[in-house]
RNA sequence: GCUGGCGUAGCUCAGUAGGCAGAGCGCGGGAUUUGUAAUCCCGUGGUCGCGGGUUCAAGUCCCGCCGCCAGCUCCA
């Protein structure tokens, strides 16, 4: 008799002799048309031996916990589609996980190149396997036999993932047809049970992602149960790419990167300054009603200055190279802390003048490798809505939750009300005494917790100089954007030596957090871009309503009503080009103009203009001053 | 930066196997006076990313560089 183990399932308790395979557990429990079942963290498949007790929640078709077999067999299917096609010693295989939609696996094809062209001849292969039905089956082998196995089979770098397993783990293989890899699942009970699947891409990926090893191809494909949803899925992807800021950006004249300017480096065209120009003005209001103090600061700083913060010791391959002048040197700023720093330092500051919230929609710049610039989410130069508190210690959980808070209405101003939020806690190597840890952390997570918000703890993923939090937010399609940051720093107090005398006439050091809650404006207005498709709430659309004449006799009345709108505060713009009505309609929906007022010989002889909303369509006549009081409630909610 | 793909008119794209650079939209001019997503006609527009090479001949083939895209890595 073995050991024995106890496991719960659906609130029923079985007592089973360790090692026996899961479907076995769940049959027992009276469950027959489980995938699997997860213990713990982990998913097991039927075969898997069960080897700790607990509680196990069977899992089924369906059940999100299911794709993940679903797409670990797939991985498994394409792994041997590509070897009946290209030879099984001739492929070798690297790591074949699961993704958030589906799964990939990299690998390395001796002779071959792999690309997009080659997916349908892949795709097809993997719908003959699925065809055969081959069931799967699992074996656990010994550390020698599977080296020898993977040797015979040319798997180069399974061996090196056998050689990285700890010694008392145990190493298992999956076989289907004849096809074995080295994996511990889990997986279906055969190939003939895979769902809907599509090859989507073809990349490189470094061999355990570290640029000084072999690069491998990355196929991509995503999965799920049904077509229907799998068709959903790709419909998604559309929809991402017809968002895409970059095509809108350009459309909607908002924004332009050129070659011949530099790459990552943002011009502002006229219609995106104005919204640029409305989110900054609301940005200040919001900051000022706070109790921010707003400033400007230079774009470069003497080299000693970086020096001193620590920049060039340790932010230098992200900086732009030192230029020289008067035999003095200079770094374009790539943070704005330094000078708020030197702003604080300009004279003694008491306690009661704490805290002191410095702000800036300042500009930085900051060397990004060529291959990760895109479009406006990541550039070489952007403006950060920067801000730095320095206060009393005890006024930091008081400071943190203010700003907490302050992040997440603002957010919700933009229309973004998911919030995920992470918290990264003290690293092995840090500066700052425990005390200053202690108190920042939970201080950080107390604002999280009052607030509501859904968290998680990156632990130990903190900077080296204090703990942090993230904010990211969810479009409308569902993706994470990281926007808001609030970091503590104990390192930059400390380098620049910031004190401020307090009530007992001594001096002493003040706790530092830098904040964003934009994060950057360029990358803000990319994920508002996408998260609206264009269409952007009223309050920031460059251009609210546009008036149509229909011909050129309403012109006058036209510009009446055009100034009537100016004079209320909106920004208009009238299309009198001898154009058939339909003709301006369609550029200014193109342009995604929220608001038309339409005037003909009804509306001059009535006094009203016609309304098409983007959103709403046609919303009939009114009266300007109607449409001046509706469009001014849509401004004031944000909507 | 690395791997792969791409780069033709302002935009979207066609250009077969090297053999006189094309379309639609846009833009300009004219006609039309127009009712909820494209009026018609005429015209304009290109160092084919840049630089070399092969060839009688290069948008097309080769090499180098730049940029873009998908990833790797990193991050606001």
């Amino acid at each position: 008799m073995g050991e024995r183990i106890k496991v719960f399932i659906e609130g029923k308790e079985i007592e089973v002799e360790k090692g026996t395979p899961l479907g076995e557990v769940l049959k027992r429990a009276g469950i027959r048309d489980a995938l699997g079942g997860k213990l713990g963290d982990e998913i097991l498949d039927l075969q898997t031996p069960v080897r700790e007790g607990g509680e196990l929640k069977p899992v089924f078709k369906g059940d999100p916990e299911s794709l993940e077999i679903l797409r670990h067999s797939l991985a498994h299917i394409m792994a041997q589609a590509l070897k009946e096609i290209y030879g099984t010693r001739k492929v070798h295989l690297g790591v074949g996980p699961t993704t958030e939609e589906g799964f990939y696996y990299d690998v390395e094809v001796e002779g071959h190149r792999i690309t997009e062209e080659d997916l349908p001849k892949i795709e097809e292969k993997m719908r003959e396997i699925i065809r055969r039905d081959y069931p799967i089956l699992r074996r656990e082998i010994s550390r020698e036999e599977a080296i020898k196995l993977f040797e015979d089979l040319k798997e180069k770098y399974k061996i090196e993932i056998i050689n990285r397993i700890p010694q008392d783990e145990v190493i298992s293989v999956y076989e289907q047809g004849d096809f074995v890899d080295l994996c511990k699942g889990p997986h279906l009970p055969s190939t003939g049970q895979a769902g809907a699947f599509k090859l989507m891409s073809v990349s490189g990926a470094y061999w355990m992602g570290r640029a000084d090893q072999p690069q491998l191809t990355r196929i991509y494909g995503i999965a799920f149960w049904e077509e229907e949803e799998l068709k959903e899925r790709l419909r998604l992807h559309e929809e991402a790419k017809r968002r895409d800021h970059r095509r809108l950006g350009r459309e909607l004249e908002f924004f332009l990167i050129d070659e011949e300017v530099g790459p990552g480096l943002v011009i502002w065209l006229p219609r995106g300054a104005v919204y640029r120009r409305v989110l900054e003005d609301y940005w200040k209001e919001e900051h000022i009603k706070r109790g921010y103090q707003l400033v400007y600061t230079p774009h470069v700083g003497r080299s000693k200055l970086w020096e001193r913060s620590g920049h060039t010791e340790y932010y230098k391959e992200n900086m732009f190279p030192e230029m020289e002048m008067e035999g003095e040197g200079y770094y374009v700023k790539p943070m704005n802390c330094p000078f708020h720093i030197a702003i604080y330092k300009s004279r003694v500051r008491s306690y009661r003048e704490l805290p002191m919230k410095i702000a800036e929609l300042g500009t930085v710049y900051r060397y990004e490798m060529s291959g990760v610039l895109h479009g406006l989410m990541r550039v070489r130069g952007f403006t950060q809505d920067d801000a730095h508190i320095i206060c009393t210690p005890d006024q930091v959980e008081g400071v943190i939750k203010e700003t907490l808070e302050f992040a997440v209405s603002m957010l919700k101003d933009f229309g973004f009300n998911e919030f995920k939020v992470y918290l990264s806690t003290r690293p092995e190597h840090a500066i700052g005494t425990n005390e200053q840890w202690e108190r920042s952390q939970s201080a950080l997570r107390e604002a999280i917790e009052d607030l509501g918000l859904e968290y998680e703890i990156d632990e130990g993923g903190g900077a080296f100089y204090g703990p942090k939090i993230d904010v990211k937010i969810r479009d409308a399609l569902g993706r994470l954007w990281q926007c808001s940051t609030i970091q503590f720093d104990f390192n930059l107090p400390e380098r620049f030596d910031m004190t401020y005398v307090g009530p007992d006439n001594k001096k002493h050091r003040p706790y530092m957090i830098h904040r964003a809650i934009l994060g950057s404006i360029e990358r803000f207005t990319g994920v508002l871009l996408e998260h609206y498709g264009g269409l952007l709430p009223l309050w920031l659309s460059p251009t609210q309503v546009r008036v149509l004449p229909i011909a050129e006799r309403h012109v006058s009345y036209a510009k009446k009503v055009f100034s009537e709108l100016e004079r209320a505060g909106f920004r208009v713009e009238m299309d009198e080009r001898e154009e058939r009505l339909g003709a301006k309609i369609r550029e200014a929906e193109l342009m995604k103009i929220p608001y038309l007022a339409i005037v003909g010989d009804r509306e001059v002889e009535t006094e009203t203009v016609s309304v098409r909303g983007k959103r709403e369509g046609n919303l009939g006549s009114m009266r300007v001053e109607e449409l001046i009081e509706f469009l001014r409630g849509k401004v004031e909610r944000k909507e």
